[in-house]
DNA sequence: TTCAAAAAATGATATAAATCACTTTATACA
DNA sequence: TGTATAAAGTGATTTATATCATTTTTTGAA
């Protein structure tokens, strides 16, 4: 991986569609002088379930997946991160140890803002505060969102909502060529929250059907509208 | 149901332990000016799915569930409610329909406070806008915890934890006294996420091992120590 | 380019839990 | 207090998915 200079946040892309599109100048500028700019590997942890947060994380670039495995070393994908995206600011919040572990799914950047800044700034400006309350009203939202499909949908449908999950999280912007990435059946069943080879079979009646096709670990998404579809069997 | 006078938020009991313990005075003076005192029946739907929220709801007595349904008429319980609960502030707060129903579980008494007092009081009381964002933070991670026992622990683990949630949610402080509830098995598999004959068949094991006891629809847990050794096989 | 290791894919089998059909017991109301 | 209705409980069967075993393909390094 080629070195690259930490980017400013003043000037970072990926403000204007994150926690800190409210903040101004001058608290950038405070932002910039104390982050922390960090790179990982591809299955690098960025930081570890029952570790203390000491500050907030903000993916530069990458792709960051965040989970817990139970004691049989089972895992679970609570959510992904894409560029732009918070990490760990639930455990800052509730000043408590992270109850899951982030880890990198490809080579990833990602500033480190010490926890005193991000307690400073959100106690001094209602803005950000405010962006947060609804960052969280979201993610609430989208976990409960998760919870009853998980009760209530059968893998198949779980699976298709998972490949759009990560169609509609990491699809470049205005790209008309279908959506590809390259996941493991391992990690996409830890999304959908099934077996590894449960993944791989319902896979195969997608690319059957012309739904997907993929090549080694790459998935293409052929047809979004018969996954959407497929999703909402039961809805 | 005896009808009862509505309780003053200044002096009501709850307050302390609710997202109003921050409040001043006045603030709680013109809540109970605003409020609007209601009573529902055993069954009674306090808000739906789909409608738009009109304000926040204060639970004052009784038991509430928080749940969806999806197209086949199953349901999931999302969360439990008690006395000083409040309700659909998620909805508010994203100002967006609400995405799940409240339905009383007993007959329910609770107070609504309309929107407008409820952004005012948010914009205008720091602390009680920071206990709101811990309360967020609360729920997120109490659902994401409830969204991994869904896909990793079997049903068995997962009754035992809802049993233990029913008790920590609903016993009497300082009694020492047994936890009784009366619950139907359906509204218990509703909570667990299975169906209602898996869950009789799990509690007629549990009654079996001495670990609780029923007459007709109320649960008894007698060794809640038990429970939590079940619940905890594959943490 | 070859080769070893890892990952994907496939098949056979086991198992947890859902569903269906029915009986027994509680509840509430006339 | 008896009786209708609803809920709890039980048994038999089906089904979805997990697990185990193995083969095939991909990947990445020598």
């Amino acid at each position: 991986m080629k070195s690259q200079a930490a980017p400013e946040c003043q000037r970072c892309a990926f403000r204007e569609f994150s926690l800190f599109k409210n903040c101004q100048h001058e608290e950038l500028e405070g932002m910039n002088e104390n982050k922390c700019f960090h790179t990982y590997k591809k299955g690098q942890v960025i930081f570890h379930e029952g570790n203390r947060p000491f500050g907030l994380f903000c993916v530069f670039d990458g792709k960051v997946k965040i989970s817990r495995l139970n004691s049989d070393g089972k895992e679970h994908i609570i959510r992904l991160a894409k560029p732009g995206d918070t990490l760990g600011y639930r455990s800052l919040i509730e000043n408590a140890k992270y109850t899951a572990s982030a880890v990198a799914l490809d080579d990833t950047q990602a500033c480190f803002l010490p926890a005193s800044d991000f307690n400073n700034l959100i106690d001094s400006n209602v803005k950000v505060a405010n962006d947060l309350m609804k960052m969280l009203a979201k993610a609430l939202g989208d976990s409960q969102e998760r919870m009853i499909h998980l009760a209530m949908k059968p893998v198949r449908e779980r699976l298709a909502e998972a490949l759009l999950l990560l169609r509609s999280t990491y699809q470049q912007k205005d790209e008309s060529a279908p959506f590809s990435i390259s996941i493991s059946r391992e990690d996409l069943a830890a999304i959908v929250g099934t077996a590894k080879e449960t993944v791989i079979r319902f896979l195969s009646e997608f690319k059957e059907d012309g739904i997907v096709t993929s090549h080694g670990s790459t998935i293409t998404i052929v047809k979004p509208d018969r996954l959407l579809k497929i999703s909402q069997l039961y809805d």
